[in-house]
RNA sequence: GGCGCAUUCGUCUAGGGGUUUAGGACACCUCCCUCUCAAGGAGGAGAUCACCGGUUCGAAUCCGGUAUGCGCUACCA
């Protein structure tokens, strides 16, 4: 980066993150969001919020809402707005007036039906489409004719014919478009909101935006921003293009990717320092060993040059792993508080709400070490709340002969009903000397006792699950088992 | 079609002329731990640094071209 370009980076910052509300926020929207927000707390700068809700036809109901609730959520909280741009007309107005006014910019009658045919018509000579300027050119006789007619006209931008336009990226260089590649881009359309580009640099400038950090697919529109910029006097700001954050098949993020709604990754179980942490390291990165980092330490450490500049396909279970890290990393009563919510919308409906609290905490840390996400958590405990387990016998004589099986559980159950203490330490004192009497290996003997306890091949440890289940529920068990047994031998 | 941007293991990335037989992470495989699973530990496999030229004593790193991908090309943002 040149000094100049340098030393005008690090004046006062302030940057804005400016979604949209025509749909719910994905992981690409918020990883701009969070590139914001961290080059505005690194810099000690202000973070601003602005909805860009200029197109009321597409708006989705509920968008705005879920934008602000999924910046809650990840604690990207901003300093000032939200700003809605819906309630700015009146100031777009004005400087599209006044552009006009000025031989800047020109009011234009085009229907939209002209418009399309025009546009098929250059595709299929193969020509670039763009707006043919026809009204830029129009006898003043028509002109006032048109006005007369009633027909709302829509402001165009006078681009220039011919030249060049070129910026600073912070991230990739110097950029040069050549003006002839531009048209006339509407300014303010018929239902007298303005387009993106007018409300975006009247905004940027107004709120004296320093740092224009946004997503990869603006660049191409950049030339015509600093068109305006121009046109207007103003100072642009800075620019830095963000690599985009891909889907699997390497196109742009869309509703065809699944759950992109960054409000689905909360319900799926995510953490939002997960996630942080997660989405900061696409397109961004500390060093060559790094991949663990707290919010404070992204903060600290966070600049534009670090920044890659190559799109990233979003790597689900990469995710999955860093939010594994996080779950183990939380207290055991900070787990069980988050997933408590989870168990009681993700049990079986037949299990008593709400769940007994002293019962569910001894449960939890069994759970907590094998937990991806909190969505998992029902699905990993669900054996410790039903009372009746569901289970075909075959599990139960997977690596054992039914008459072993029978007797192995007969002698289990009878040691156990002896058992004074039903902790830990005493189970496994009586039943790993058993497997020895019943000569069966420990694998085998266990792996029966713990598919009558659990209905599972696969559990938190036996001796655990059963202290935690307690006497009473493990006998019942034992019994059913020995019960399912002797059925099947008559079946 | 035009314009723009990008191109290092399957994915995220480090690396920015000699330190590189290209480092780390996820996923995958093997082994250890072990009552299963998970976690953890130790290994392994995986990248002719898109390709072709050039600059240089020397290039993944600099330059040019090509290819490929992506984005933009709306009275969407």
């Amino acid at each position: 980066m040149p000094e100049a370009e340098l030393a005008k980076s690090e004046a006062m910052v302030r940057v804005r993150f400016a979604p949209s509300p025509t749909g719910y926020p994905h992981l690409g929207n918020i990883r701009t969001a969070l590139f914001n927000w961290l080059f505005a707390r690194h810099n000690g700068g202000s973070f601003i919020l602005r909805i860009e809700d200029t197109d009321v036809a597409r708006q989705v109901e509920g968008a705005i809402d879920t934008i602000l609730d999924s910046l809650r959520w990840l604690g990207l909280d901003w300093d000032e707005g939200p700003y809605f741009q819906s309630q700015r007309s009146e100031i777009y107005r004005e400087v599209a007036d006044q552009l006009v006014k000025e031989g800047l910019a020109y009011l234009c009658y085009c229907s939209p039906q002209r418009l399309e045919s025009m546009r098929r018509e250059q595709i299929e000579r193969k020509q670039p489409p763009g707006y043919d300027r026809h009204c830029r050119y129009l006898a003043r006789e028509k002109r006032t004719e048109l006005e007369a007619s009633g027909i709302t006209p829509v402001v165009r931008f006078k681009s220039p014919l011919e030249g060049q336009t070129s910026f600073y990226d912070l991230l990739r260089g110097d950029i040069v478009f050549e003006n002839s590649t531009l048209d006339d881009f509407v300014l303010l359309k018929s239902d007298g909101y303005p387009t993106y580009h007018l409300a975006n640099i009247v905004d940027d400038h107004l709120m004296v935006i320093s740092h224009v950090l946004r997503a990869d697919e603006w660049l191409s529109s950049t030339p015509r921003h600093i068109l305006l910029y121009q046109a207007l006097g103003w100072q642009p700001p800075q620019f830095a293009h963000l690599p985009m954050i891909l889907g699997s098949d390497r196109a742009k993020l869309s509703k065809r990717h699944g759950a992109t709604a960054i409000n689905e990754y909360r319900n799926q179980g995510y953490l939002p320092e997960a996630m942080v942490n997660f989405l900061a390291l696409l397109g961004w990165s500390l060093d060559d060993v790094t991949e663990l980092l707290s919010r404070q330490e992204i903060i600290k450490h966070f600049s534009l040059e670090r920044i890659s500049k190559t799109a990233a396909v979003f790597n689900r279970d990469k995710l999955e792993w860093m939010n594994g890290v996080y779950l183990r990393c939380l207290s055991l009563e900070e787990f069980t508080r988050q997933a408590i919510p989870f168990l009681e919308r993700g049990l079986p409906l037949e299990i008593e709400r709400p769940l007994e609290t002293h019962y569910t905490r001894q449960i939890m840390p069994l759970i907590q070490e094998r937990a991806k996400t909190l969505a998992e958590v029902p699905q990993l405990s669900e054996f410790f709340f039903v009372d009746e387990l569901e289970y075909d016998v075959s599990l139960l004589l997977g690596k054992i002969e039914d008459t072993q099986a029978v007797k192995a559980l007969q002698a289990s159950i009878a040691k156990l009903e002896a058992l004074e203490n039903w902790d830990m330490a005493s189970l496994e004192a009586v039943l790993r000397p058993m497997a020895d009497e019943l000569n069966l290996k420990t694998g085998v003997f266990f792996g029966l006792l713990r598919v009558a306890i659990t209905g599972r091949t696969a559990s938190p440890p036996l001796f655990q699950t059963m202290e935690v289940l307690g006497g009473e529920r493990c006998l019942k068990r034992l019994r059913v088992a020995l019960n399912k047994l002797s059925v099947s031998e008559f079946g």
